[in-house]
DNA sequence: TCTGGGGTCCTAGGACCC
DNA sequence: TCTGGGGTCCTAGGACCC
């Protein structure tokens, strides 16, 4: 009963919350050994998955490689990644979630937007009902929890970043452009490194510098997408909704090799090929969930990369059917394989829950195109009875050169004219 | 410094259709 | 018969995020 009221507050009030874990994996380590507690520890070996603040206290980062974590921090405890124990974590947080609000839109395994409009009068303010989640989550699932309040999306994601680790920061909807123009370009959403360089290079640094720029200007800097929505989170514009129920697009796997990969037989490669698929598809049909498009991802000797994909004409979960094509897709790149040298190969399958065409040959010739069809008063009724069953089975339905078709309806086909 | 394992979205060209 | 505009789908690559 509050969904619509949180859907329907438009305003400008403060009411969307974005909760982010801190340091995650770190975070579930250290609770689960005593050990750890206070320590520098950091999750992974090679690359580092997640490092606990104390050690990022040393200048220990996400994705930093393993040596050069050690050489910062030299007395950093490293542990192995526990991916079902965080994934349990992340469960039993999100049911925190949606105690609190039904409008939860998860962005990963360890953050979310919460909208928590419309609760006033059963749960408090914003800052009362971010303040309590805080607590729940460390009291019930053990873990600590940084929420960001504000107006919109981006500037919610903003101030938890702000208010890490373990904090809670209000954006107050009179305070927005003071808070937002000193930050650095790196904080707006979707500019990482190389687009930050591309903006150094015209002395643009801050927030503030891009909400001098043209909407033009920036296009020509960063392209047209980017430069439109550079313009709009500079200026303060961000529209976009909490929104639930959001379907994942794809399931992947992959496997990095090494130096290994080089000298891997063609039947060596074959068999990690077979472990990555049966890992996509046991995973897809476990979550119900079918796909079209199968992407073969290569990684070579000099890190280049390239992918390669093909679409099936329905979608499926089946393993051999995709295995089919991964083989396929695997076969047609050995050139490229051969030539550059194999250290990571990995899969995914996308347009999931995306049927192609459902093509239904009508029992009876029919002629060119939907107006021949009307023409012929024998063909008359079982065309709009095949059209019916079409319509049932799809939400809808288009003939064609003598073959009617059905659509997933997210594809928006046509319907028949009438 | 030689590098994990998941994902998302955007762009651009060619094929094809109406 | 010729021409053009508009739209979708597929493929490949790139950037970014956690």
């Amino acid at each position: 009963m509050f969904v619509s009221g949180g859907q329907e507050q438009r305003s400008g009030q403060a009411t969307i919350l974005h909760a982010d874990l801190d340091s995650f994996y770190a975070s579930v380590e250290q609770r689960d050994d005593p050990a750890l507690r206070g320590r520098p520890v950091i999750v992974g070996g090679g690359v580092v998955l997640a490092a606990s603040y104390e050690a990022k206290a040393f200048g220990v980062r996400t994705a930093m490689n393993g040596r050069q974590a050690k050489q910062l921090c030299p007395h950093a405890i490293v542990v192995p990644p526990r991916m079902a124990a965080y994934s349990d974590a992340s469960a039993a947080v999100f049911e925190v979630f949606h105690d609190t609000t039904p409008l939860v839109e998860p962005l990963s395994v360890d953050e979310a937007f919460l909208e928590v409009g419309g609760l006033a009068r059963v749960s408090g303010t914003p800052v009362q009902i971010g303040a309590r989640l805080r607590a729940r989550v460390s009291d019930e699932v053990g873990l600590p929890i940084t929420v960001g309040i504000a107006r919109t999306k981006f500037l919610a994601k903003v101030a938890s970043q702000e208010a890490k680790p373990d904090g809670l920061l209000l954006v107050p909807p009179d305070r927005e452009l003071a808070f937002l123009h000193p930050l650095p370009v790196r904080r707006l959403w979707g500019v990482g490194v190389k687009t930050a360089e591309k903006l150094h290079a015209y002395d643009v640094h801050t927030v503030a510098d891009v909400a001098e720029l043209s909407e033009s200007t920036l296009a020509s800097i960063v392209g047209g997408g980017m430069g439109r929505q550079l313009y709009a989170l500079a200026h303060n514009i961000d529209r976009r909704r909490v929104v639930t129920g959001v379907r994942r697009r794809s399931v992947g796997a992959q496997r990095a090799l090494g130096r290994a990969g080089n000298t891997m037989s063609d039947s060596e490669i074959d068999a990690v090929v077979v472990n990555l698929i049966d890992r996509i598809t046991r995973r897809m049909r476990k979550a119900d969930r079918t796909g079209r498009t199968v992407v073969l991802r290569l990684r070579f000797d000099d890190f280049g990369r390239a992918t390669r994909s093909h679409t099936l004409s329905h979608a499926t979960a089946g393993t051999d059917e995709i295995l089919a094509a991964a083989r396929q897709l695997i076969a047609g790149a050995a050139p490229l394989i051969a030539e550059r040298g194999l250290t990571l190969v990995g899969f995914a399958v996308s347009n999931i829950d995306r049927d192609g065409a459902a093509q239904l040959e009508l029992p009876f010739p029919t002629r060119a195109d939907t107006a021949s069809v009307d023409r012929d008063p024998v063909d008359r009724k079982a065309v709009d009875s095949a059209v019916d069953e079409v319509r049932r089975r799809f939400g809808n339905a288009s003939l064609t050169r003598g073959v009617l078709l059905g659509r997933d309806p997210g594809l928006e086909m046509p319907t028949l004219p009438e």
